[in-house]
DNA sequence: CGCTACGTTGAGAACAATCAACCCCGGTGG
DNA sequence: CCACCGGGGTTGATTGTTCTCAACGTAGCG
């Protein structure tokens, strides 16, 4: 489903199909202009099962908004991010939803122990995936141990995340989920070497609240409390500027 | 810390120190009667795998209450559940916990990407645990691929908990919470080949509380409810009689 | 027998949810 | 060109669930 063909070059401004460098002659073809192939699992294997990788894979585009998987259907794939930001998340029987989580480029996604997804995923901006099939996936895990490896920190990476999840959503109030969420976003960026002042926040009210378990009003009425304190700004498109950092960490463990 | 010597007999029953058989000559001495050797990631290695696993390992008894490990301690050991039951948490500066976990035998604790474990561990009863030094450890990872799945799996397995309790800590309400945690308990037990009727709840209700994202007073007066409307029994030592599962179940994803 | 940890119950306060109105902006069609 | 629409966001008023504080029970244990 939605498979946009060409890696959906018409979604994105052109950095995630940039060719980088046509140097670097043996590697597969898709995976030479990768914007994140020096950070997620690719980073972690050899040239020649780099390769093997690439046989299986298939790029693709979302639009924003686009399911890429739904929760309870057939858990055939597996991907990892290359451009854009993507939300899983969880639904009860009425509709109610918790975001688990919000991925970004070199994120891993699609792991299921049971022939199903036990999570949904949707674009939340413009999205390019590389998509591996369940079974040659794991066939080739098989194979590549280094690769079993990568996953392995990967997920007790996630683990920790989720854990951290749990902390927020057992024991902070309102402002704490807030600031908390913000600083996470700017480390994010950090690490990514993106800009963490003008922060980007591209998602909506709706998401925030269903990410950090409030209501969409209390999210808005948060952060319109954070930029009367001085602490950030909201600017528009959906950008947020950090005034007071410390402030900020301060709020994000309060009491 | 806290080496009981010899797998901490004085603290259990005997079943998890009884010799199961003598026979399966060529198992490592303190694997041969360990009753979880068939169930956790001992499972899914060789007799020679298994044997170098043993080399490494020290099995350890603990109090009832009694630290494992502390958070932010420094990350020296990973560790099997033999028997018992053991929490993981973490705490914020202000003394704020919340339980990310009830560990039961055949669990697995101690990832840590840091130098530092991100989360605390204690004995909810009495607790054998194999300890498992970390850099040995991570060596035989390294030689053992099936072991390095076998922890793929758990983790995977685990990350899924973990986002199905985001999902009851940001979006369910007391009853609800407390209905699902009681579930799961039933769903553990089953699997496990323990009686899930008369449940076993060995945690108290501080532990409860801040499992659910409740006070404690909210837990015993939502146990309180459910027992008034016939659902459950509250027994004597910490058991739990369920009357009516099929309305427990409703309870839990009610609205 | 009294201590202590655990558990229950009550009353009131507090925080966030809900319901509702309204605004702002960009897009679209008359 | 302007009116209209709709999604997203803000803000207000009110309700409601859960927390907090506090008193009181209870059971196991020295």
């Amino acid at each position: 489903m939605i498979d946009f063909g060409r890696a959906g070059q018409a979604l994105h401004g052109g950095a995630a199909n940039d060719r980088v460098a046509p140097g670097k002659s043996g590697l597969p073809r898709p995976c030479a202009p990768c914007p994140v192939r020096l950070k997620t699992i690719c980073a972690a294997v050899s040239h020649g099962e780099l390769a093997q990788l690439a046989a299986i894979q298939t790029t693709l585009g979302f639009a924003p908004n686009q399911q890429i998987f739904e929760q309870h259907g057939e858990a055939r794939s597996l991907y990892n991010v290359v451009a854009g930001v993507v939300r899983a998340y969880r639904v009860l029987a009425d509709g109610r939803r918790q975001i688990t989580g919000f991925l970004y480029p070199g994120d891993f996604v699609g792991f299921a122990h049971d022939e199903v997804y036990a999570y949904g995923c949707e674009a939340v901006t413009s999205v390019t995936l590389c998509r591996y099939p369940r079974g040659a996936f794991n066939a080739l895990l098989e194979r590549v141990p280094r690769l079993e490896a990568a996953l392995l920190r990967a997920a007790v990476h996630e683990l920790s995340a989720a854990q951290d999840r749990m902390l927020l959503l057992g024991k902070k109030n309102a402002k704490e989920r807030v600031a908390s969420f913000l600083l996470s976003l700017a480390e994010r960026a950090e690490a990514a070497g993106e800009s963490s002042n003008p922060l980007w926040v591209p998602m909506n009210r709706y998401d925030l609240g269903d990410f950090l378990g409030l209501a969409m009003e209390t999210t808005s009425r948060t952060l319109a409390g954070l930029k009367r304190e001085g602490v950030i700004d909201l600017l528009p498109q959906r950008q947020i500027e950090v005034l007071d950092r410390s402030a900020l960490a301060r709020a994000a463990e309060q009491r």
